[in-house]
Order: structure tokens, then sequence, then C-alpha cells
DNA sequence: AAAAAAG
């Protein structure tokens, strides 16, 4: 199995304007297949980082003192499976939340769980070459050298014990750009594929970052009751937040580093709790951070490193008042005074130029064609009367089960438009025979959990959900994807077939597109065609036809949403875009539509 | 019009 994704990729022109590289011949190994690791034997190896890595502690455990020399013993590790830690580097270690820590559990024991279940991940027949010639960008000033290899990053070894736990042998397309970037100190709006790593790519120059900062960073107030974390991650959904904080808390296991996670629909005490134990990287949805800041519990103030994941969601018209409130009007530093990380897989230019307002001189990063689906999901779309969506949904699941193996469940993620609409599909599902689970916003939130939980692990192989499920999700053998309702936006489609084809397996996504649907047909088409897809004849009939009053639908959003816009960042051929502008940072209308190809159309900054 | 996010 290739293990080098990138060896001979060229380095990217550092302090170029518009450097626009291609990582030529590349063999990309996506996390969920780097299985095969080089024999290290990860949980005794000793440890020894830089000095002391630092917990942002409570006051009430001994949290940070003004000397910047932490007191504590060597920690009692007695759940990493290793029973004498390499010397002397623990002892100078911060052990403001000693208690946290010596209950610091394995996270990587879940894991295993899984594998299980599913029997040994296979690693042949993976399309590797989909992953070779991938188009990369970026631009802005001095932009920082990529890396071919974790080993030329200076992460510290913790961390570097943490990526070979985790089995990442050589670094995804975005990692191996957004993370120098992000160790350079550097704001960066990153857009990569769906699936492609980017939860890896803001968490570790943050936790390195602050575990090289642990002796010289400014010391928190000591506030009773008050938690200074030094970075907050935000997502758009619970779920999303939780899956986060579990993947950080590998990447932090035994740095010393304390992750958090907090979200509405949980019992706020328990998060309480675990925030009094002391954070360094807090995770959190955005109503539940501002229930926290309202009361005085969490204070942003110390706040250096700010990543919003699915950062155009989070910017669009639901949720931006939010963070608007949270960024800008609460006490954290302003951009300049701290690091703001921006990443997705769609990236509305709107939405683009309203992300500029958090962000200062900042990075572009685009890897793989921007807003596009991969390659490695076929997409389907079937001409499905609203009527006829159940049986024909039927006949699918029944060809499925007949055509898979036996011990293996095929995972189908059913997508519908409403709440209602899932309940309802949920039973109709479970009376005819199909065990199914259903995800949406009504449901407590152990029932979404637990409907998550019941679908990963196969018990229940089908999942009905709304959007709630569209973004983030990493759930690994989702073999289909149905699109039994369309989504009236292109992006939502996007990141909705993106919970299949991930990690560099092949995926199938399967629409139902009807009358209703008509709005998306010119965008779907478009989408398909990029993505090398077979495109139906009706549909182009549908997608020319609705091209007729296309003027009339930008009416929506933001005065005009153009939906021709990004999303082929790659139409005309990324190596096009050479010539794009930077203005202040971010990059212009004039360059960003440019060079766009034959479809170009006026865009939505003109 | 719907979904998400606080309770």
């Amino acid at each position: 199995m290739p293990t080098s994704w990138s060896d001979s990729a060229e380095k990217a022109p550092a302090g170029g304007v518009g450097a626009t590289t291609r990582a030529s011949r590349t063999n990309y190994v996506p996390p969920h297949l780097r299985n095969r690791p080089p024999s290290v034997d990860t949980t005794s190896a000793p440890v020894s980082h830089y000095g002391a890595a630092v917990g942002n502690g409570h006051q009430g455990h001994g949290g940070p003192n003004p000397t910047g020399i932490r007191s504590g013993g060597p920690r009692n590790d007695s759940s990493g499976g290793s029973s004498s830690r390499g010397g002397g580097a623990w002892n100078n270690r911060n052990n403001g939340w000693d208690h946290g820590r010596a209950r610091e559990s394995n996270p990587f024991q879940d894991e295993l769980d899984t594998e299980e279940a599913f029997g040994a991940q296979e690693n042949t027949g993976i399309n590797f070459d989909a992953y070779d010639d991938i188009p990369v960008e970026t631009s802005g000033k001095d932009v920082p050298a990529p890396v071919n290899t974790f080993a030329e990053i200076d992460l510290g070894e913790a961390l570097n014990l943490n990526i070979r736990r985790c089995k990442y042998v050589k670094p995804t397309p975005v990692q191996r750009y957004a993370i120098p970037i992000a160790l350079a100190g550097r704001d960066l709006m990153a857009c990569a594929q769906t699936g492609s790593g980017k939860t890896a790519a803001f968490c570790f120059p943050i936790i390195s970052g602050i575990m090289k900062s642990s002796q010289s960073g400014p010391r928190a107030p000591r506030v009773p009751r008050m938690a200074f974390p030094l970075a907050l991650i935000l997502s758009p959904t619970r779920e999303l937040s939780l899956q986060i904080h579990e993947e950080a808390r590998k990447f932090a296991y035994q740095t010393g580093v304390r992750v958090v996670v907090a979200y509405g629909g949980a019992p706020i005490n328990l998060q309480l709790r675990e925030l009094e134990r002391g954070v360094d990287i807090l995770v959190a949805t955005p109503g539940r951070l501002v229930d926290l800041l309202e009361r005085a519990r969490v204070s942003l103030q110390m706040i250096r490193y700010l990543a919003l994941d699915e950062a155009d969601r989070m910017l669009d018209m639901g949720f931006e008042p939010q963070i608007r409130r949270i960024v800008q009007q609460m006490d954290m530093p302003p951009p300049g005074l701290r690091q703001t990380m921006l990443f997705s897989a769609t990236f509305p230019k709107e939405i683009q130029r309203l992300a500029a307002d958090f962000l200062s001189t900042y990075v572009f990063l685009a890897v793989g064609r921007v807003g596009s689906s991969t390659d490695l999901i076929v997409q389907r779309v079937e001409y499905v009367l609203e009527t006829d969506k159940r049986s024909h949904l039927m006949d699918l699941l029944h060809a499925q089960r007949a055509n898979g193996d036996q011990g293996k469940q095929a995972l189908t993620l059913v997508f519908v438009e409403t709440k209602k609409g899932a309940d309802a599909l949920e039973h109709w599902l479970c009376i005819n025979g199909f065990p199914a689970a259903a995800i949406h916003g009504d449901r407590t939130q152990q029932e979404r959990e637990y409907a998550l939980r019941s679908f990963k692990s196969g018990k229940t192989p089908i999942l009905v959900a709304t959007d709630v499920a569209a973004r983030g999700l990493d759930i690994p053998h989702v073999a289909h994807v149905v699109n039994f309702d369309l989504p009236n936006d292109i992006d939502d489609y996007v990141h909705r077939i993106g919970r299949t084809g991930r990690a560099g397996k092949t995926g199938l996504a399967t629409a139902f597109f009807n009358e209703n649907n008509s709005s998306l047909a010119r965008p779907l088409a478009d989408l398909m065609q990029e993505a090398h897809q077979e495109v139906p004849a009706w549909l182009s009939r549908f997608a020319a036809r609705s091209n007729f009053g296309r003027n009339r639908r930008g009416g929506g959003r933001f005065g005009s949403r153009d939906f021709r816009r990004d999303t082929s960042f790659n139409r005309g051929g990324m190596d096009s875009y050479g010539g794009g502008h930077i203005n202040n940072g971010y990059v212009a209308s004039g360059g960003y539509s440019g060079g766009y190809g034959p479809t170009t159309v006026t865009s939505a900054w003109d």
C-alpha cells in the first residue's frame, strides 16, 4: 500500500502571491487507511518533548502562576498503557489540572471496537489515482511552503507520538499546506474536499502552539469558576462538536493540553465541571457557548486560536449574528492578536467576503476543487415523483441487500428535507423490515447520539437524517447516500454526499429528482459534469430550462446568490489562477472570477 | 419553507 502521498510534490513558492502548485504523482493515504504504520510501539515509547507542556489550569488546582514555572511531579499515567514515562520532561509540567489528567482515559480505545465490528479494513481496490494531480492553490503574502511529511514539522514528540497512534503515515493534502501556514502564525481560509483531514489540519498547530508557548505566554487572571481557554473551535452541530472533541483528544493525549467540549441538549453541569478542571481548547456549538459566556463561566480573553469548522455554514444567515456576538462582541482578542482559521469544503464568495471581518491578512488555501464533490463518489440522479419515492427507496434497499455480502453491513444514509419527514420515513422503513434510525433537531440529544451510534455500529444500517447530519460527520463505512429529498442549495448537496466516499473509499450517492427540485437542476448538472459523472439527458434539459429564469433565483440570499459561483474552482484549470489578485489579504473579485474557465459569468462580487 | 443552535 502506498504510504507516501507526496514525496515528489513541489514546494510552493514561498513568498509568491497567487502561487499555484500542483502536487504531482501523489499517493494520498487517507486517515482511515493508514493502518499500516511503521512498527512502532506507540504505547511504550518514552516521551520526551520540548520542556513543559501546559494545561491551562483552573486556579483552584494550582493554575497558571506568574513565574511560568509549573509545579508538580511526574504524572500518574494509569491509562496510557505505559507505566514509566520518559523521565525529566514530565517534571516541569504544569499540573494545573492534575485531577483531570490523572483521569485522562485512553482516547484510542474506541477505535478498536468499530474495526472489529466491520472486520479488517481492506487496503485493496482503493483508487489512489483519484488523489494524483490534485490541484492546490494558495494565495496571500509570503505563503509558507508545504511539507511532505509530519517529520518535517516541529510538532513536538508528544504530538508526533499521537500521530503515530492515529496511524497517520503522511499528511493529507490539506494538512501538508495548512499546517505550516498555521504554524507560522498566519490566519487561514482553507477549502478542502469533504473527508480530507481538515480537523487534524487545525488541531495540530493549535496543540503544538499551546505546548510551545506554555512557559512564555501571558497568564490568565484568576477568577473563581471562570475558564480561560486558549483556543476555541466552533462547529454548527452538536454531533460535529462531539466528533471534533473526540479527535482532538486523541491528538492532545498526554501532551498536557486539555480539550473540553460544550454543546446544548446535554446537562450543563457536567460541562461546567469539566471547564473548572481547566481547559486549553474549547470545542463548542454557538448556543451553549453564549450561555456559558453569559453565566461568566467562560472568558474568551485568553483566546489565541479561533477555528471555525464548516466556516461557511457558521457565517451564513442562521449563524452569523451568534458568531459575530461571540467573536466580536465578547472579550475575545481582535484579529491580529489571535490566530483565526476557517475551514470548509465549500466557501461561497459572499461568505468569503463576510469572513474577511474575522481575519487578519490571511492565506487562502484551496485543495482540490472548491465546493466540488470528489471523484470517489459515484453520483446518480433518478427522476422520482414524490408519490413514488418510498417504493423507489425500497427497491434500492432491496437491491443493496441482495448484493451485499452477508457479514458486511453497508450503511445507507438517507437525507430528507423535514424533521417530520424523517420521523415518517424512519417509521415506514421499520415497519417494512428495514432497521432504520432517524436523527433530526427535534429529537432529544440522547436520541440523536443514540441514533448515530446505532448507525455507526451497524445495528441500524439505515439512518434517516435532516441536514443536521449533512456536514462534517465522519461515519466510516457509509456506502450509500440517498438524497430522498434534494436540498435547495448545491453546497448542501456537496456536504451530504460527502458523508460517503471518505478516506479514499468509493461511495455511491443517489438523488431523487422531480419538478420540485428544478432550481437545483443546473448546479447539479454542472457539479456532476465536473466530477466526471454521467449526467442524464433529462437533467440537462431541466438545467437548460431553469437556466432561463436563473436571474430570478438570486433574490433569496444576500441579494444575489450566484449558483454558478465556485462549484468548480478548477473549471478552467487551477493553473490559470496564477494571476489572481490579492487585496488586503483576500482574493478580490476580479482575480477570483477570472480564469475560471468557459462558463465564467459575472461574479456576485462585481 | 426548512434546518440548526440555549432552555
